[in-house]
DNA sequence: GCGTTCATTGAACAACCGTAGAACGAAGCC
DNA sequence: GGCTTCGTTCTACGGTTGTTCAATGAACGC
């Protein structure tokens, strides 16, 4: 019943403590956009104090920056639209708050849209330069809506058809698509 | 340089100017999300005092739920897949702002996010039935997903090779996924 | 004309926000 | 063991927000 003492070192509990206001952080950004996420709310949800967020992060700017990087994925190899897929699988499986947290804030700060665009634009150039296309650039921006749109209606609006759906299915449906932006069959 | 006196009645004068703060709204909620627009911005915006919002609206609430009230679009007919191209070709050309204040908002606003389910529930039954396939309600999600992404990354991240692209040009490349998706030449 | 209605304003309130800084207590160092 | 460091909490401040309400003045009905 009574707690252990794990008698952690400083630095440890420090790094431990950070982690778990980030995590909170991350799923709090997630799950409520930027506005409506406050430093007290994400505090309590690590079990720390307010003041310590701020002392540690110095700003909620700072916090939803630090929350907000994205582990810079590595593009599948081979052929396009087979890569794409793969993309789009590993984000319907994984845990989605790492995108989300990105996604909904994006569009909720403004401010934080910088970061998102560059990101993407990086994608896009990878991505364009795997498609045999003059247009290839518009090309890679229409699979990355779709995948943003499909991520979207699953995650954030949760509409019916699409959240229940297994993810197989999905991909499958949208191969064709994939194929034909992704100038394959050509 | 004098201004004139149009000499409105009362009646008239009350319509302009809630018409005036529902425009404002409808614009300042699109651009800023729920959040982040204020009953003052709005006031200001439609150059009223803001007591008067309240007065007219109630609630900050009700202001939203009056301003994101869509038109209920009329589905064009013909074939599938070419109506809802046409569909997706009236949300790129006219003013995107109808649209926009919804889905930014319901990315937004937790609450927001009822009434944009209804009115997409009742979009995605029309169009599930216009398709012939078993499938057919998740592929009528998946359009409808595209549709929402393409107009999301051109409108709302404002990514530049969607955001410049003409709207032609994303018609004629989408049209073979939604031809594959609405099961045409299946 | 006169009392009533009503569009519109201005000031105020309670709640909540991000943020700052003082205070405490245990870990670290000599 | 004693001084320092630092993780952590507490309290408070200034600003903004949604919302309320009394006051004003012009349109309205008679």
């Amino acid at each position: 019943m009574s707690a252990e003492k794990p008698r952690r070192t400083r630095a440890e509990q420090r790094r431990e403590t950070e982690a778990r206001i980030l995590a909170a952080a991350r799923a709090t950004f997630a799950e409520l956009g930027y506005e409506r996420t406050t430093i007290r709310n994400v505090a309590s949800a690590a079990g720390v104090n307010a003041g310590l967020v701020m002392h540690y992060f110095g700003s909620k700017e700072e916090l939803f920056s630090r929350a907000a990087k994205l582990p810079d994925e590595e593009l599948p190899v081979g052929h396009p639209a087979e890569a794409l897929l793969t993309s789009l699988r590993r984000r319907l499986d994984d845990e989605p708050v790492a995108s989300l947290v990105v996604l909904r804030s994006v569009l909720t700060h403004a401010e934080a849209s910088g970061e998102f665009r560059a990101a993407a634009a990086t994608w896009l150039d990878r991505m364009g330069a795997a498609i045999p296309a003059a247009d290839a650039e518009l090309r890679a921006a229409l699979i990355s809506a779709i995948i943003n749109g499909v991520v979207i209606d699953r995650y954030l609006l949760k509409l019916s058809s699409l959240a229940d759906a297994p993810a197989d299915d999905i991909i499958d449906l949208l191969r064709p698509c994939f194929e034909s932006l992704a100038g394959e069959t050509r």
